[in-house]
DNA sequence: ATTCGTCTGTGCGGTATCGAACGCATTGCT
DNA sequence: AGCAATGCGTTCGATACCGCACAGACGAAT
């Protein structure tokens, strides 16, 4: 079901030499569910590069709701604002796929950052991309039912897992979702009676992933095309 | 009522001498009400640096709902993801509020950016400063109601157009928060029956600022304060 | 085997907002 | 002066979601 040697996109996109240094300046982690791996306000020691594993930006609004605005897994990185000079974090970064990434001080990414120029394009086009992704999750926490919300992020999960399968809770998802647990409950159990996924303590899997897209707003897939449009060839005017 | 020459608070921040050679590439323009600076998929052939007018950044979901992703007045720019190296917009850019701006193409921009550290870093931080807003905007759509959210967006409108009157008409504030005129109308009515603001055929003027600020949302003082603490002083270790 | 904690399902009343429709006042145009 | 357009206010029923509460079902630990 999990697909082997899986690699970092942002990575991938490097010439083989500028890869191969950056690797050289990073060391291979298993990162932990659960864990964190960024609190609002902390120095940002490390850096991050998911490969099997994937982790949650968490927005905490008058610390009592949450709200996820980003979802890194190995289409992308965990701190990237550095190359904005700004060192510090707004969200709680938490695990939420374990697995295995690539860890970088924050120290030698800056320097990286100065000595690659491919690197440095990649990783603004990335910011880029995070921009774009950000205004649209604002729209769909909006305008969108939870139910197409959810199908939308089961979505997300099931990319940055690399399968249908994963372990993820109805509590969890109501706190990335920003709604309550018995939300999400009516709107999974929506998409079950529908044969699109199946589910039971945690345990998820999508049956139908072409009907499950239909059943998301369109959000996710132009997510996916923003990705491709910007990260992705035919490169243009340099940056 | 409306301050003499406002200035641009990212030149502000510029060494005499970067900002003269940057003005050097600007034209002086005069911004009108409704004007559409940009449209999504457009190549960008401009950036502005807003002094007395500003420009609403707003997001189309669907083709049908509207919300407002940015408002970007003399404290900001249009056309910063042009540091990233992107040069397409994915978001409507209207003139919201009329008067002047400095207006520098695109190209010359970019070059300005190669040659101006101080440049590079201030756009930098006021790229962070976006994202941080925009994560804050999208946890206020979904948790805060709509008087807490226009109460919010009549401050901003207010700072930005440098004066506690100005123009704008409930269609238009439903447009920017993605609510039904009527919505705007009842909020709009409650602030005016506590004497907060008073209004009339799109003419608004608020009558006590402080006590409107506790009736917005937290997410008006946040957006302050991540403003001042990553594009104000004190400057840390280096870009 | 029993207990306990976790995960999921259901039911109830309450509320913010929606969609649609209509009325009225002011402004601007001819 | 008359007329149309614009801006604002109100009402109606519908709906999506909320907060709270409780109940069953499964799994792990003692």
């Amino acid at each position: 079901m999990k697909r082997e040697s899986v690699t970092n996109r942002l990575l991938d996109e490097l010439p083989a030499r500028d890869r191969e240094r950056l690797l050289g300046g990073c060391e291979p982690v298993e990162l932990e569910f659960g864990e964190i791996l960024a609190e609002p306000g902390e120095i940002l020691r490390d850096v991050y590069f998911p490969t099997g594993s994937f982790v949650s930006l968490v927005l905490k609004v008058n610390n009592e709701a949450s709200l996820e605005v980003a979802l890194v897994g190995n289409e992308g990185m965990l701190g990237a604002p550095l190359a904005l000079g700004v060192n510090t974090k707004q969200v709680h970064a938490v695990v939420q796929g374990p697995g295995r990434a690539w860890r970088m001080s924050a120290a030698r990414f800056r320097s990286e950052l100065g000595s690659s120029r491919a690197l440095l394009q990649v990783i603004h086009r990335y910011l880029f991309v995070r921009v774009s992704q950000l205004e649209q999750t604002a729209g769909c926490n909006r305008f969108h039912v939870v139910e197409e919300r959810l199908a939308r992020y089961l979505l997300m999960t099931a990319d940055r897992s690399h399968s249908d399968r994963f372990r993820i809770t109805h509590e969890f998802l109501a706190y990335m979702l920003g709604v309550r647990r018995v939300g999400v409950t009516r709107a999974a159990t929506a998409l079950r009676s529908r044969k699109l996924i199946r589910y039971a303590r945690g345990d998820i899997t999508i049956l139908d992933r072409k009907r499950l897209i239909g059943a998301a707003c369109g959000c996710y897939r132009a997510d996916l095309a923003t990705y491709d449009r910007i990260l992705a060839p035919p490169r243009k005017s340099g940056d």
